[in-house]
DNA sequence: CTCAGTTGTGCAAACGTTTGCGCAATTGTG
DNA sequence: CACAATTGCGCAAACGTTTGCACAACTGAG
């Protein structure tokens, strides 16, 4: 099939171990030797099987990555920041789609396992706890960005996710708001609990109560519908302002408004988190939360480097910040 | 490290072929035996090193996609389609940012074929005719979508972009559009020329002579930014309506008739190209040409599987469909 | 001239599987 | 009961690399 060590040992009368050497740059190996395998090596095509140096080293450069979607703008980013780090640092990078399924999570992670990935990265992980029969057996380092089970479990990179919250009903109450209510997400458990309970701290130091019927959990794993959804709780509880779970929750929300004749801001303010690229384009532009994603990506690569390196890495959460646009105003 | 077949071996009192033929349910191992044995190897916690089977099989269960960025929507579309039918064919996928520069391309596809995948996939190629020399040497099967060199190379799959722009040309004539206009990409040169000789056809149709001043084609690799860009010259092309590359182009284009007082579409009729999911929520939504993305992803990984099955498959090419909302009125 | 050090190369084992072949033990047939 | 067929398992080679060790041929110092 394709051309192998020994085929150019064959052609430069040399052994295997010799041309090895000598395209490793071997210092004990002539030069005009090394220059002529070299030569001979390009000629024929000569394209070493990562494979076959996996087998012996015990190293595949390459890692898993397990996404919800990638469809999700949030996710995407992530990708792209992981994949931007791992490519500069020689690594591949094994997509693998769970569609928020823990089964298919749990499938993916032993396939890569099976491939033996050096480290692996979840993004939004459901499985938590079970992760530890799993993977405490091989001792693959893994990093999960904003994992969805509580508790901390292995290395993790999370947002401010609370204080991100906070900063938005902040903002909403220094407008004016007393009825604002929030449409969250069931399919992120934690990073949905810690907005809420942002929200609710917001709430509670401007003594402000908590009402039930103003915040709503709609039950579906579309974003945008959640949003469209989670508007009939918000009219029937008279909310004047919403702080949605992210921005396509606040976008879908936003469509369900026009759909309605509700104006936006005017009659209601909406606040969302993320700043995806498109919040800044909507009209009314989205008054949000922003996430450095492309950086949570870099990082959590960055992360994996040092575990391989031995280094004892750090657990990190970083900071969002509040970009007041258009659809937030005065009551 | 890892228990291996020779460890489940020893445990069982048995040859290590004995366990991999129990394992792979060879009909020649006792019933006994083999469940003995496969008890024992999930008690050990067994996972077979996918890299050493694949040395000798001399197949890998792996695809290479490269693509130019993952927080490109359409392009995040293509990757979740492939995806989804790799994922239940039971290949892995191989993920690899070019950022649309050919050099980093070339050097992506030369670690895929390091990592001896099994095949290749590759979105809006520049490489176009260097591929041969590259690949015909290894036969993995490549396939492209839409790629971006002109010519036929290899296995591609395309979107109608012609037919596509003329229908969406069609459209702004019948409201009575004169002075319609063209911002382009020049990142995406193939792709870019159907495009424009769609929207040529259509006004060459109607009898409305083509003027180089209303072909805009901003010097920028950010879609948003062409859009902006352009406006300026379709303004001074006193332009009633712009077709647009992509709907991120038109994006950026609205955004900049924002900030001037142009209205949409009042002023000036405005249509995309792609329908990405958040088209429909921008106000007033946008009108545009709907692409199959997700289609086109499956229909890759379709056409490789055939490949690797050795079937003689079918150059595809889509057709689209155009989606009228709120960014075009009469003249 | 001798001997230690250096330089250049080859042998062979190893990585973790799969698989063709061989062989013993069991089963079935006449 | 004899012999063929079947059943159950092991041996060893192979996949394409890397790498420790051995070894021969030089080089240079004393």
């Amino acid at each position: 099939m394709s051309v192998s060590l020994h085929d150019i040992a064959k052609a430069a009368n040399v052994s295997p171990s010799t041309v090895s050497r000598a395209l490793n740059d071997h210092p004990r190996i002539g030069t005009q030797t090394k220059a002529h395998i070299k030569s001979l090596a390009k000629e024929m095509g000569y394209i070493p099987s990562a494979v076959a140096q996996s087998l012996i080293t015990n190293k595949t450069w390459t890692i898993g990555m397990v996404i919800t979607t990638v469809a999700d703008p949030v996710v995407a980013d992530f990708v792209d920041g992981v994949d931007e780090v791992a490519q500069t640092a020689g690594y591949s990078l094994f997509l693998s789609n769970s569609r928020n399924d823990p089964q298919r999570e749990v499938a993916v992670v032993e396939t890569f396992q099976s491939r033996r990935v050096d480290a692996i990265i979840v993004v939004a992980s459901r499985i938590g706890s079970t992760y530890s029969s799993k993977l405490d057996q091989l001792k693959v380092p893994i990093v999960l960005i904003e994992n969805q089970k509580h508790g901390d479990f292995y290395h993790s990179i999370f947002i401010e996710n609370t204080i991100g919250a906070k900063a938005a009903v902040d903002h909403l109450i220094e407008l004016g708001h007393r009825r604002i209510g929030f449409i969250g997400a069931v399919d992120r458990p934690k990073s949905n609990d810690e907005r809420l309970l942002g929200y609710k701290m917001a709430l509670q130091q401007a003594n402000i109560p908590v009402e039930p019927e103003l915040i709503s959990l709609p039950d579906s794993n579309d974003d945008f519908e959640r949003g469209q959804r989670g508007l009939a709780e918000m009219v029937a509880a008279q909310a004047t302002a919403v702080f949605c779970y992210n921005d396509r929750t606040a976008i879908g929300l936003i469509k369900g408004c026009e759909q309605q004749g509700i104006l936006i801001p005017q009659h209601l303010s909406v606040v969302g988190f993320d700043d995806i690229q498109i919040a800044s384009y909507l009209r009314p532009a989205l008054t949000t939360v922003r996430q450095p994603r492309v950086q949570m990506g870099r990082l959590a690569m960055q992360m994996i480097l040092g575990l391989l390196d031995g280094q004892a890495v750090q657990n990190q959460t970083l900071s969002c910040e509040l970009v007041v646009r258009q659809t937030t105003a005065r009551k």
